[in-house]
Parts: structure tokens; C-alpha cells; sequence
DNA sequence: CAAAACCTACCTATTGGAAGGCAGTTTTCT
DNA sequence: AGAAAACTGCCTTCCAATAGGTAGGTTTTG
């Protein structure tokens, strides 16, 4: 088996609307792009809507995969928060592709309210992550300096975020290294 | 005299590309706005392009102008950080409209090179005046904790963006504070 | 065989844009 | 000063390309 269409698309799909945003790219970008016509397109996702948010479920099951992983391998704090650092930096691919709740953020008024609320849930699942880390990192020590869980987890998630379009601008990943450094550095190894 | 026709699709088309994204509104669109047919605006912006790079241009020189304002009349580090973040604050009107630099970093990929320069000096150029407040706060007292200013700077820049990001995706400004509380509180009345 | 996957062939609306006209103002030349 | 030339701002008309989407037929596959 070559590899499922449907995730050729989704797949292709992710890829464009991270990079171009969802009104940068049209189903015949898409059919280009997997080797198929564009009509059959319609097969496999009725309307672009229909796409974006079918993209945005996977994307967010994709994650809470993730971080029902950690929760059941218990690691500490600053273990957990530098995975999710690192998979922001990561998400980059370089210095091109954003975070697809970033990106769908962006243009959010474009796109069905099912979209809206999926993203909700993303940055909701987000947060919750980073609060657990900092909570547990203030009490095993592998974070310093945190006072309240909650509002450092709003925080990072903003500076990992806007991390992201740092480097995008800028076309440097390093950027996202300078956003990211002092938080980083709050992190000791233990 | 009423209000300069290129004026008003600037300001029409600078709502639209911060509450749409630049490829979330067309010239039909803006017509309808402005009151002026859509080929008319052909004699002001030549090209969808041209009328990107405008408005970016319009838009660094706006919070140049701001930033020499404050310049000229010294505030303290913590006055002028707090000047920073009441802006971007403010920016998002309610909690629908991004920063330009922000939607079009967004999508940066469909927009001319030009674009992407001035996007760039708006960003060092809020880097430098975020780093001229640590640096003051750091002197002065009015900021707390303060390490490496060109860390902070970096790293502040990033918040307010993430912290945009963050109120519009869960269409509530209370999240913007969230994000930017822990930042603001080491900021000293002085 | 039936369902799933994909195709060709269209369609309609919209996209950004080109071409040229025309009234009113400003500039230039004699 | 007054005619001619040029510019401004907006218009109407038109256009090729592209958007997302539909209808119905053909191939592939379990």
C-alpha cells in the first residue's frame, strides 16, 4: 500500500495551510500536489470547510495523543516543558510552517465556528499541559522561579506562539531560540 | 473635505487584512467599503501587491513615529513597557483585529518581498525599543528581575503577538491579560 | 457485485487586472 | 491673460484565470 489518499491530502493540505495560511491554497493546488483531479477532491472532503475542519481535528487529536502519553509516563516538570518547547521549534520545519492553530487563528473569521471551537479546545489542552508541567516542575525543582502555574502557562503559550512567527518573520530560526532562551534557562537539569 | 479616497481604502483594507488576513478580503470588497467601484481602486494600488506593501509601509511608519515620540520625552522603563503592551492591547479592538505584522507574517509566503522587509523592521525596530525599556526598568528600578534585556525584548515581543493570538482564538481580551499578567506585574509604580 | 475511488466535463461566481473615456483641476507656454 | 497640455480621480466595460463545486460516468477493489 503506496500510502491512503486521504491522508496524501490532509497530509498536503496541513503543509499548505501552515505555510500559506487556508486562503493561500486552492483544491487544485491540492490535486497537483497528491496526483489526483481535482473534482475527486470533493470525494474525499465535500466542501474546503468541510477540510479545514477535518484538518483541525487531527491536528488537535494528533497532540492530545502526545500529552496522553506524558501523562502516563510520568516525567518531570522541565522535562515536560522543554518537549513541548521543542515541538514548537520543531513545527517550524525550519523556518516556514506555523503551528496549524496558529495559522487557522490568524484567519479565523474564514472558517466554520467548528473550526473555532476545535482550536479552543487545542489551546485549552495546551495550556492544561504546561500548567501541569510548571505546577510540577515548581514542586520537583526542575523549574525556577514559578509563582503562579496558571498564569505562566498562559504566558509560555503565547511566547511559543508568537515565538514561531518570530522566526517566520525573520526567516531565521534562531529567533525562535532568542524568544524562547530566557524561559529555557529557568529550566535545570535534574 | 469629507475623507481622502486612498486614505479610506487603507484604512479599509488594513481592518479587513487584520480581522481577515490578506487573502481573506478582495478589491470588490473594499469598494463596497470605501463606496468607489472596484476598478477605481486600480488608480490608487496599481496591484494587490502594491496596496500590501502600502499598507505596511503606512503601518511601521505609524509606530515609528510613536516610538521617537517617546524618545524625545524619556519615560521611565516601566512606563514605556506598559506604553507597549496597552498598544497591543489596544490593537486588537475588542478581540478580532491582529496587529498587521502579525496577519501578514501569518501569510508571508503570497506577499511580495517588500512585505517581508518592512515586516522585519518592524519587528527590530519594537525589539529595540522593548530593549531600550528593559535596559531603563533594569536602571531605574521600574522593572523587576531583569536579566538580559535583549532576552526580555525577544522574548516580550513574542508574548504580545501569542497574547493577540490567544484573545482572538478564544474571542475573549481577558485571555491577552492572562498572558501578559506575569509581565506586568514586574512592572514597579514608580 | 457493490461500494469506494477516481475520472471527464461542466458550471457559476469571483478573482485581480487592462483599456479607455471623461469631467475637473493644475500647470505650462505663448 | 488665455489657450493648450497634462494630471487627477473616478468611471464603464471587458477579460482571462481561478475559485469551489456539481453531475454523471468509469475504473478499481474487497
Amino acid at each position: 500500500m503506496p500510502i491512503d489518499t486521504k491522508t496524501a491530502l490532509l497530509d498536503s493540505a496541513e503543509r499548505a495551510a501552515r505555510t500559506l495560511g487556508f486562503d493561500g491554497f486552492s483544491y487544485a493546488d491540492l490535486a497537483e500536489d497528491v496526483g489526483i483531479r481535482k473534482a475527486s477532491i470533493h470525494h474525499h472532503f465535500p466542501s474546503k470547510a468541510n477540510l479545514s475542519v477535518e484538518l483541525m481535528q487531527r491536528y488537535l487529536e494528533k497532540f492530545e495523543a502526545l500529552r496522553n502519553e506524558f501523562k502516563e509516563t510520568p516525567k518531570s516538570g522541565g522535562v515536560q516543558l522543554s518537549t513541548v518547547i521543542d515541538n514548537y521549534r520543531a513545527g517550524l520545519g525550519g523556518d516556514k510552517s506555523l503551528c496549524l492553530c496558529v495559522s487557522f487563528t490568524a484567519s479565523l473569521e474564514s472558517l466554520p465556528p467548528a473550526v473555532s471551537k476545535l482550536a479552543r479546545r487545542f489551546r485549552v489542552m495546551i495550556i492544561d499541559w504546561l500548567e501541569d508541567a510548571f505546577r510540577l516542575g515548581q514542586s520537583d525543582g526542575t523549574i525556577t522561579h514559578v509563582q503562579d502555574p496558571k498564569q505562566e502557562a498562559a504566558a509560555a503559550l503565547s511566547l511559543f506562539e508568537g515565538a514561531q512567527l518570530s522566526a517566520r518573520a525573520q526567516e531565521d530560526l534562531a529567533l525562535f531560540d532568542d524568544a524562547v532562551q530566557l524561559l529555557k534557562s529557568r529550566i535545570t537539569q535534574k
